[in-house]
DNA sequence: TTCTATCTATATTTATTGAGTATAACAGGC
DNA sequence: GCCTGTTATACTCAATAAATATAGATAGAA
């Protein structure tokens, strides 16, 4: 049995009338006596009275169009979700997010503001480290991550810039290194950095230490902490300098001033990201959404 | 969009193999892939993953699965409930039934046991004179009859027969003739005939009243009632002589006897009635469950 | 009744398309 | 690198849905 046989046979249970169903099917009238006697030998019951000149349902007819108008029924919805689907209208986005590096007024302005044009996509929202989060897209977790770039990202990863950081050097305010509006890299040789444990933004420091290497030095590690209030913390202390990006020179802290770096200092991108290949339509609504900035 | 396409799509999600979801359909690889990048065009989504070796579903694979087995569920309970029509398990029959004929525990004995053998099947009952059921079973409304048997009955019809009754003479008790063991039809030639209405069982008269004229005279009419209680009590008054069947024999009255016929007199037959043409398994069910006399 | 109009069924042909065969392309394991 | 198992592509074949022509049947009109 195929759907062909049940619209057909709606069709002409709907007419009361082979010839009328078969102009309303575009079709012509024999292959529809066919079909519809196709349909009645396969489920062994006579659908159709044809004794007199106007056709009739029979009661298997009846009690069988009811049945039948359910699965056309289930078809339709199938049809419709379906092409809200394939608009992007209707579906499900798992979304990663690195908290520690979006800032939470942006962020949640996106998802208010998605959920309000789509209120039939779902999105689940997931805490991940950058790493982990292309981890996850790799892998099909999550479909789109908000993170910080590292050195190398897959070929099959696609951005979008959310943000552009330069490295600064948080310093002790008394520190002498305080008081340059600039410093360069050879001025760090005998300082100690105080560092994010390297787990968690390992590639955060690939481009600071191969700046300090090539200036001839190694740079020497005072200390790793896992958050940045610490961190700052232990700079006020005088316990080293501590390599940050722009953003959270907003959290002025006393006890701590903010250098800017040779104008080679490395350079961190903040971006959305998504599978190349992954072409889902809720995923493209989403991606287009935060492109535009809306 | 064809039911094909669904079944292929859930056989290769269930699998998640075409090569392993042909074998389990019983087709070759290539039109499978055929078939599904088909699907895929027209409903617009990417339903798997087939980046790495092993294929996986898109999650708007999962959510497209979801609609997809409801609709191939719907199927199943299509032919489910199909198959048991097919069979006279599941379905319909309405019944007319003339209560003045057919005795009440004979008949409440046939619905009670076919209810209790086949609970899925739905019974509707209507009391109708005779000759209404005949209409009542060429138009379709009821699909078998308890009736009795007109003269003529269309040729349309197949019959079962449920009792055979000569027809009686109910005459007062004081009257000559009641002394009679068996009278002739020259001896009602002076009698007046108490009838029921004609409109609700003229067939019934039309073989006596051939008889009276016969052997000779013209009936002679002396009342009309609507049903078998006046009847009789109008022959106790001895107001009139009154036509009934065997059967009724067994309402014994005081005042009221029973007195036979010639041997030419006419015969009634109570039938159980289908159109020969109406192939419904339920009615056959029924037919044959009354005909076995289970 | 017989004729006619209209409808469905049957017979046969045509066209579509689903399925099969052969093979290429590709990924992953060795 | 090769080998294996998998999917995609190209092409052919076969099944079948649809079209055409026509016969049969039925109800209404003459």
């Amino acid at each position: 049995m195929e759907l062909r046989h049940l619209r057909y046979f709606i069709a002409v249970a709907e007419e009361l009338s082979f010839s009328q169903a078969a102009k309303r099917l575009n079709i012509a009238q024999p292959p529809l006596s066919q079909q519809i006697q196709d349909l009645e030998r396969e489920v062994g019951l006579q659908l159709f009275d044809r004794s007199r000149r106007k056709i009739m349902l029979t009661q298997s007819g009846k009690d069988f169009m009811a049945d039948a108008r359910n699965v056309l029924d289930s078809v339709a919805q199938l049809e419709r979700r379906t092409k809200m689907r394939s608009q992007g209208h209707l579906g499900r986005v798992a979304i990663g997010v690195n908290m520690a590096i979006i800032s939470p007024h942006f962020f949640s302005t996106i998802l208010r503001r998605f959920r309000a044009k789509h209120p039939e996509i779902d999105m689940s929202l997931s805490d991940y480290l950058s790493v982990r989060q292309i981890e996850g897209l790799m892998s099909g977790e999550i479909d789109v991550g908000f993170l910080r770039l590292p050195s190398q990202i897959p070929k099959l990863l696609d951005t979008h810039l959310i943000k552009r950081e330069t490295m600064r050097m948080a310093v002790p305010t008394g520190h002498p290194l305080a008081r340059k509006p600039k410093i360069t890299w050879a001025e760090l040789a005998n300082e100690r950095f105080i560092l994010i444990t390297p787990d968690s933004s390992r590639t955060f420091y690939d481009g600071l230490f191969f700046k300090c290497r090539t200036a001839g030095f190694e740079p020497k590690i005072g200390h790793y902490t896992n958050n940045l209030s610490t961190q700052l913390w232990m700079v006020s202390a005088g316990l080293g300098v501590a390599p940050l990006p722009t953003t959270p020179t907003i959290l002025k802290r006393s006890g701590v001033t903010f250098v800017s770096l040779p104008a080679d200092a490395p350079v961190y991108e903040t971006v959305m990201a998504w599978r190349r290949d992954d072409h889902s339509p809720v995923l493209q609504r989403f991606v287009d959404f935060v492109r535009r900035g809306e």
